[in-house]
DNA sequence: TTTGCGCCATGAGAATTTTAATAGTAGAAG
DNA sequence: CTTCTACTATTAAAATTCTCATGGCGCAAA
């Protein structure tokens, strides 16, 4: 998923730009609104933080030009307390949500979350080259034939698909696939993908799930 | 989670009660404004969910009134689309979030969770009868004892332990702890209960988790 | 190119989790 | 009070998940 903010403060933006992309976000920085509304428009981006005090065009007005030609995709105000009244005429223009300043990041990440929700949920299909995932049946297919997965074997490639071309952090997945969130140190991720390169017979000629050394993994097409 | 709705209309709060049950909250109902600022009073609640059209007191004086008394308890009002602009002002007197009618019910949920999340994460100590459990370093005690507990029996517990003196529905703990949202058709739950009273040594005397026949299991002080 | 280090792959065994079968029990019906 | 039925308790075995140990391999430095 990419996220798009448009901010000035350098303190902000980048405290955001690193915790998203620590939740497996694609984040890019607009700090002034002419460059801002441009990179909104060029429809790489899944959602919009729109930051109401920026410098040259003004988030709302952003935010309006962007609604002309992008109507499901989600925009978060981040408003300072003090502008929160006008904020409201920022969501009657099309915002979908707006957050005060300062903001725990923890609520901010939920409101993306539910921003993103839906859209994500329409697709329940996911696919990786020759590879099918279908969440609603929890079935996976190598093709035609059907691979018989473990729960969490299919959580796991479900996570990586998602994220395809990502890479994800074993701390990212540990905590997505597994609910840890405390002293992780543990080898179970090496051994599932192991089971699920086995399962889904990925040779070298169909390397979907590839290693990031000393990081992860990451699924791509090739 | 005790939860308060000030809502006059039969098919909106029926709805929302019956829903908010369904995720174990504890939910009561004001049909007026006057009936609802007194509930609101009594101090029962841990969320309010005020509709911002009710008739008698205000939904936004009912909010003023309260953040008087309750500085922390968060309020969510429901508000109808054209009147959002006014709802900005019940933001300004203290509520903590409002969500537009109409609404998808999984975003007025993640919205309770988020406004109820920082109360629940400042206890990470549970108790039940002689019974500790801690959420930050994953131990139980009995009494003085501490009881070895697998990830999963931890899970259940918690679970229950969290909702305690509430009854759990089967369906509930399977979504909860088991992450299953689709055919449930196990008796893990059986198992892993069976297991916590083993290993906690719930005898006759300490009947800590009950049985309730045909719905599910629930925990409470006796 | 060679060496060395550290990370990853792999397999086997241990622990946990789940299934499935049987026994037991509460509550309704006769 | 007895019987029946449906749900729960309990146990054992199967399946999955996790840990751990070993060997292999990539990458960097010499």
């Amino acid at each position: 998923m990419r996220i798009l903010i448009v901010e000035d403060e350098p303190g902000i933006f980048n405290f955001l730009k690193q915790g998203l992309e620590e939740e497996s976000y694609a984040v890019d920085i607009a700090e002034e609104g002419k460059k801002g509304l441009e990179m909104a428009l060029s429809g790489e981006y899944d959602l919009l933080l729109l930051d109401w005090m920026v410098p040259g065009v003004s988030g709302i007005e952003i935010c309006r030009q962007f609604r002309k030609d992008f109507k499901d995709t989600p925009v978060i105000f981040l408003t300072a307390k003090d502008t929160v009244d006008e904020t409201i005429f920022g969501l009657q223009t099309g915002a979908n949500d707006y957050i005060k300043k300062p903001f725990h990041f923890e609520e901010l990440l939920e409101r993306i979350k539910v921003q993103l929700r839906p859209k994500s949920g329409e697709h329940s299909v996911f696919k990786l080259g020759n590879i099918t995932l279908n969440t609603s049946t929890h079935q996976v297919f190598k093709a035609e034939e059907e691979i018989a997965l473990t729960q969490k074997e299919f959580a796991l490639l479900e996570y990586l698909i998602r994220n395809k071309g990502l890479v994800c952090r074993r701390s990212r997945i540990i905590e997505s696939v597994w609910d840890i969130h405390f002293d992780y140190n543990t080898g179970v991720i090496d051994v599932f993908i192991n089971a699920l390169r086995n399962k889904l017979k990925l040779g070298k000629e169909e390397n979907y799930i590839q290693t990031v050394r000393g990081v992860g993994y990451i699924a791509k097409e090739l």
